[in-house]
DNA sequence: GAGTTTGAAACT
DNA sequence: CAGTTTCAAACTC
C-alpha cells in the first residue's frame, strides 16, 4: 500500500511536526482531554462494548500511524472548541466563510427546505493549508467538527418555494428557528451551548458508548439547541451570505423540482448523500404511516437528517470546496461505499426503524447526529491532541469503527442484532454524512457552477460512488478482520488510505481488540530497526512508540522519510506487503437473524497468503492464521493444520463434543463427531448452516471434493452446539461476519439475509452447494476478479474453486458481480451463508481466490470431479474418498436448491460457501481420514 | 528473564 | 521458484 506515499504527499512539510507529535503516539492521546477516556477504552471493550462505543474507541486507538503525520491536525480539537466559542460570538469571518446552504425539497412537504449552515471552520479555513493533505485532513476533520458543531450551529431555513431567494431564505431561517425552538420546548431541555461545547465531547462519547438512544437524543437535542442558539446568533449576520448561497442552491432547484422529491433527487445526484436521505425519507415515511400526527414532524426530521447530511457536505464544500476534489477520493469512496451500502439497504434502515420504532424520527436523526458528534469527539481525542491530528482518518476511522463495531456486536448475538444493525445504520449514516460532506463539497462546487456543470458533477459523483462500492468492500474487509495487520486493500488508493497510518492503526486495533488487546503490543526489534516486515509496527503501518522495546528504531516520525522509502521498497517487491493479511469474509448473513440467536457462524476471515506452519499445527500464535483468529484456508500451506474455522470447526466441535459427552478428546478427535454431524446434518437440512465449523476445516481446499461435501453437508445447524461453540469460541467470526453482513445487506438492499438463508433452507443448502459447485458460473465474479495467483492453485481441484466464494468477494467488484449475476451469486450466497459466509469479504483471500476463481468457474461448470490431489498450496491433497458419495447424494438436491436460491436471492452476492467448503472440506477430509485411521 | 522454538520475511 | 538465512515473536522453563 502506498499509504505512506499518500500520507507523505499530502503533508510533506507537516510530516515532521506531525511525526513528532505522532511519534509519541501515546502521548497525544494521553494529553488530549479525552485521552483518558480513550485510553480507558480497551480493544477488548470494543468487542464487547456497544458498537458505537467500539467504533469510537477504535478511532481513538490509532495514535501511531504513518498517515497521522500527514494529516495535520492543526489543533483540530482545539479549533473545534475555539470555533464553538467563536460561533457563539458570531464572527464575521465565520459568516463569510461558513455559510452554506443546502437545499432539499420535499414535495410532500411545503416546499423547499433550505438548510443553511454556518461553518465553524472559518478559522480552519484560514488555517487550511494549501496542500491537498491538509484539505483532506480538514475535510475529514470537518465532518467531525461539522457534525458536532454543525448540529449545534447549523441554521436551518425552511423556505417556501418563493421566487425571492432572500426572502425565502429569511423565512426559512425563521421557520427553522421556530421549529427548533419547538423541538427544544418539546424536549424540554435547553442546553447551554457553552456547556455543551465544553462537556459535550466526553458526554457524547460516553453516551454514545452506552449506545443509549435516550442519551443520543439528549445529545442531539442539546446539539440542536445549541445549534439553534448559535444559529440565531449568527443568523442575522449570515442572512446575506445565505441569500447569496441560496441563489447558488437554486441552481440545483430546477433539477430537484423536476423530480418528485427535490431533496431526494438532489441527494440521488449525490451518491453519498442520496442513499442516506432516501433511507431516511423512507424511514420517516414508514414512521409516518404508523402515526399520522408524527408524520409531519417525522418528515421534518427526515428532511433535517437529509439536511444534516447535506449540510455536512455543504459545510465541507464551503469550508473547503476545493479540498473536496483533492480530498481523498478513495476515502470518500470508501465512506460512500459504506454509507451507501448501509443506507442503501432498506433492510438496515428497516432494522433501525424496527429497533427504534419507539423512537421518534427525531431521535433517529439525532442519533445520527450524535454519532457524527461522537466521531467528532473521537477524532479530536485520537488525533486532535497532536497538532498533527489526522482528521481524515478519524472520520474514516470512525465510520469504519462504527461499522465494525456494529458488526461485531451484531454477530455477537441475534438478540442484539437489531440493535447492532441500528447502530450500523446509524454509523453508516454518520459515514454517509462524511461522504456526503465530500460529495457535498463536490456538489457544492458544482452548485456554484451552472446546472449543467452541476449535473456533470453529480454524474461524476455517481460514478465515483459506484466505484466507491468497491472501495467500500475493501475497506470493510480491512476493517472486519481482527488481525492486527491487515488492512489489505486491493486498490492502490484504498490501500494507501487504509494501510496508511491512522486507518491502519485503527483497523488493527479494531481487529486486534476483538480478541486480545494486541493493539497495545509493540515490537521488540533488535536488528531490523523496525524497518522490515518483521516489525509488527512497521508492518502495520504505524510508528513505533513507547511500548516498543525496539533498538535502533527508525520507525518513528523523525524518520518518516526513511520509513516511507523503506515501505516503498518493500511494496515494490510486494505490493501487498502492507496489505492486511487477514481478509474478512463478507458473508455471514444468517447470523444476525437466526431464531436461536446463535449465529454461530464463524467468521470467515482468512489469511491472505495463508500460513506455512509445520509444527505448530496452526494452533499457536506462531501461526498467523491462528494469531489472527482466522481459520486456515486454501491459501495455507500448513501441515497438520488444526486451526481454523474449518478445522476449528472440527476443533470446536470436538471440544463441544467433549464438553458434552466428555468422551471425545480435543483436537482432531472431533473428526469423528464431524462425521456424525455430517451425516446427521446432511440428512437434516435444518442443521445446515452457512458457517459450520466443520466446513471450514483447514484442508485449505486441498481436498476440495471432500471439503465440499462436508461443507455442504456438514453445515452445522445454527442451533447446533457445534456452531455455537465455534462461534463462541472464535472471536473472529463475529467481527468479520458483521462487516460482511453489512456489506451483503447493503448490496442486497433490503434483502433479509436470515430469511433468505432460511429460505434457501438447509434442505437445499447442500444441494445448492453441490449444484453451485458443479454448475459452471459464467458470471462468476471470480472470473472477473481473475488475479494472478498461482496456477497451481487454479489447477487445484474444483472443490476449491467451488469452495472459495471469497474470490468473488475478494474483488471489490466481486460482490457486485455476484449481485449482478442472478444465478451465481445466489447460490454462492446461500452456500456461504449457510456454510460459512466467510470469504466473500476476504481481501487477502482475494488474491488467492481470484486466481483460482477463473478456473473454478470453469471447473464449476464441470461436474464434481474428484479434485486433483494436489492442493494449490501443495499441501497434502487426498482425493476425497467420501466426496463421490457425498457429492452424488447432494447433487440431486442441488438443482432444485439452486433454482430455489435463485428465486430467493437473486441479487445476493455469493460468498463464502465456496471458500468455506474448500477449507472446511479439506480439513474435514483430513479429519475424516484421521478419524478413519484412528478408528 | 534466558533460552528455545517457530514461522514469516528476507535473502540467495 | 526453491532453498537458506535472518529475524522477531511465541513459547518454555
Amino acid at each position: 500500500m502506498d499509504s505512506p506515499k499518500l500520507s507523505k504527499s499530502p503533508i510533506p512539510s507537516a510530516s515532521a511536526s506531525a511525526s513528532a507529535s505522532i511519534s509519541s503516539s501515546s502521548s497525544p492521546v494521553q494529553e488530549s482531554p479525552f485521552s483518558n477516556y480513550i485510553s480507558s477504552l480497551s480493544p477488548i471493550k470494543h468487542d464487547k462494548a456497544p458498537h458505537v462505543a467500539q467504533g469510537f474507541v477504535g478511532l481513538s486507538s490509532p495514535p501511531l500511524v504513518f498517515t497521522s503525520p500527514r494529516i495535520n491536525t492543526l489543533g483540530r480539537p482545539q479549533s473545534s472548541s475555539v470555533k464553538m466559542s467563536q460561533k457563539g460570538v458570531g464572527d464575521k469571518k465565520i459568516i463569510n466563510e461558513s455559510c452554506i446552504l443546502e437545499r432539499s425539497v420535499t414535495e410532500s412537504q411545503e416546499g423547499l427546505v433550505t438548510d443553511i449552515k454556518n461553518e465553524d471552520n472559518k478559522d480552519d479555513v484560514a488555517v487550511q493549508l494549501g496542500s491537498s493533505s491538509e484539505c483532506v485532513d480538514e475535510y475529514l476533520a470537518d465532518p467531525v467538527e461539522t457534525d458536532c458543531a454543525k448540529s449545534a450551529y447549523s441554521v436551518k431555513l425552511k423556505l417556501k418555494q418563493s421566487n425571492n431567494v432572500l426572502q425565502s431564505s429569511v423565512n426559512g431561517l425563521l421557520d427553522l428557528k421556530n421549529i427548533k425552538f419547538g423541538r427544544k420546548n418539546n424536549v424540554g431541555r435547553e442546553v447551554d451551548a457553552a456547556q455543551f461545547l465544553s462537556g459535550r465531547s466526553e458526554e457524547s462519547i460516553e453516551r454514545k458508548l452506552t449506545s443509549d438512544e435516550k442519551l443520543l437524543k439528549i445529545e442531539d437535542e442539546q446539539g440542536s439547541a445549541q445549534g439553534i442558539s448559535d444559529g440565531f446568533q449568527k443568523f442575522d449576520s449570515d442572512r446575506f451570505d445565505l441569500s447569496s448561497k441560496e441563489k447558488e442552491c437554486k441552481n440545483f432547484g430546477p433539477q430537484k423540482d423536476g423530480h418528485g422529491d427535490g431533496c431526494s433527487n438532489f441527494l440521488q445526484q449525490l451518491p453519498g448523500s442520496l442513499p442516506g436521505v432516501q433511507s431516511y425519507e423512507g424511514f420517516a415515511k414508514n414512521i409516518g404511516g404508523d402515526a399520522d400526527a408524527p408524520v409531519h414532524s417525522m418528515t421534518h426530521e427526515a428532511s433535517e437528517l437529509q439536511r444534516s447530511m447535506s449540510r455536512r457536505c455543504l459545510q465541507f464544500g464551503e469550508a473547503q470546496p476545493e479540498a473536496t476534489a483533492a480530498c481523498s477520493i478513495s476515502t470518500n469512496r470508501a465512506n460512500n461505499i459504506i454509507s451507501s451500502t448501509s443506507l442503501a439497504t432498506n433492510s438496515e434502515t428497516e432494522s433501525l426503524s424496527s429497533s427504534r420504532l419507539d423512537l421518534s424520527a427525531k431521535s433517529r436523526t439525532r442519533q445520527l447526529v450524535n454519532l457524527s458528534q461522537l466521531a467528532m469527539n473521537m477524532s479530536p481525542q485520537c488525533y486532535g491532541k497532536s497538532s498533527l491530528t489526522v482528521l481524515k482518518p478519524s472520520g474514516i476511522g470512525l465510520h469504519l469503527n462504527s461499522i465494525v463495531n456494529a458488526i461485531s456486536m451484531g454477530q455477537g448475538g441475534t438478540a442484539s442484532m437489531k440493535v447492532a444493525q441500528a447502530i450500523k445504520s446509524t454509523s453508516t449514516t454518520s459515514c454517509q454524512s462524511t461522504e456526503n460532506i465530500d460529495n457535498g463539497s463536490d456538489a457544492f462546487e458544482k452548485v456554484s457552477t451552472p446546472q449543467g456543470a452541476l449535473e456533470q458533477k453529480v454524474f461524476t459523483i455517481a460514478g465515483s460512488a459506484s466505484e466507491s462500492l468497491f472501495a467500500e468492500e475493501s475497506v470493510e474487509f480491512h476493517m472486519t478482520p481482527n488481525t492486527k495487520r491487515k488492512f489489505s486493500s486491493e486498490d492502490g488508493d484504498r490501500n494507501d488510505i487504509l494501510s496508511s497510518g491512522p486507518l491502519m492503526c485503527f483497523y488493527r486495533k479494531k481487529l486486534s481488540n476483538n480478541t486480545d488487546g494486541d493493539c497495545c503490543k509493540r515490537c521488540n526489534c533488535k536488528k531490523t530497526k523496525c524497518l522490515k516486515l518483521y516489525c509488527d509496527c512497521f508492518a502495520a503501518g504505524i510508528y513505533c512508540a513507547e511500548p516498543c522495546s525496539c533498538q535502533g528504531c527508525f520507525n518513528r516520525p523523525e524518520y518518516e522519510e526513511t520509513v516511507l522509502e523503506t515501505r516503498k521498497q518493500i511494496e515494490s517487491r510486494n505490493p501487498l506487503a502492507f496489505a492486511p493479511k487477514i481478509v474478512q469474509p463478507v458473508t455471514e448473513f444468517p447470523l444476525s437473524n437466526r431464531e436461536d440467536g446463535n449465529r454461530k457462524t464463524p467468521s470467515s476471515a482468512r489469511h491472505k497468503r495463508g500460513c506455512n506452519c509445520k509444527r505448530s499445527m496452526c494452533l499457536k500464535k506462531y501461526c498467523e492464521c491462528y494469531q489472527a483468529n482466522v481459520g486456515c484456508s486454501i491459501g495455507c500451506r500448513c501441515e497438520g493444520c488444526k486451526n481454523v474455522y474449518g478445522k476449528e470447526e472440527d476443533y470446536c466441535v470436538t471440544k463441544e463434543m467433549v464438553n458434552r459427552s466428555g468422551e471425545i478428546s480435543e483436537s482432531r478427535v472431533a473428526a469423528k463427531p464431524k462425521k456424525e454431524i455430517f451425516h446427521s446434518e446432511l440428512c437434516d437440512p435444518y442443521h445446515l448452516t452457512p458457517l459450520t465449523p466443520s466446513v471450514q476445516c483447514s484442508d485449505h481446499g486441498k481436498n476440495a471434493s471432500i471439503s465440499r461435501l462436508f461443507s455442504r453437508r456438514c453445515l452445522p445447524s445454527p442451533e447446533s452446539d457445534l456452531t455455537v461453540l465455534s462461534y463462541a469460541k472464535s472471536p473472529r467470526s463475529p467481527r468479520t461476519s458483521d462487516s460482511n453482513d453489512i456489506l451483503l445487506e447493503t448490496s442486497k438492499g433490503n434483502l433479509d439475509i436470515d430469511s433468505f438463508c432460511e429460505g434457501i433452507s438447509y434442505n437445499n443448502a447442500v444441494a445448492l452447494a453441490d449444484e453451485f459447485h458443479c454448475t459452471p458460473l459464467p458470471n462468476h465474479p471470480s472470473v472477473i476478479i481473475g488475479s494472478p495467483s498461482s496456477k497451481a492453485r487454479e489447477l487445484t481441484s474444483l472443490s476449491r474453486v467451488q469452495l472459495d466464494p471469497r474470490s468473488r468477494s475478494l474483488t471489490p467488484g466481486g460482490s457486485l458481480h455476484w449481485h449482478s449475476s442472478p444465478i451465481m451469486p445466489m447460490s454462492p450466497l446461500n452456500d456461504n451463508k449457510k456454510l460459512q459466509g466467510l470469504d466473500s469479504a476476504d481481501g487477502g483471500l482475494y488474491d488467492i481466490l481470484e486466481d483460482d476463481m477463473p478456473e473454478i468457474l470453469k471447473d464449476t461448470s464441470m461436474p464434481i470431479k474428484p479434485v486433483k490431489a494436489g492442493s494449490p498450496n501443495g499441501k497434502r491433497v487426498s482425493p476425497p474418498h467420501n466426496l463421490h458419495q457425498l457429492g452424488s447424494s447432494s447433487s440431486g438436491p442441488l438443482r432444485s436448491g439452486r433454482k430455489f436460491i435463485l428465486k430467493a436471492v437473486p441479487s445476493f452476492p455469493p460468498l463464502t460457501p465456496c471458500i468455506d467448503a474448500k477449507g472446511s472440506s479439506n480439513q474435514s477430509r483430513n479429519n475424516f481420514q484421521e478419524n478413519r485411521s484412528n478408528d
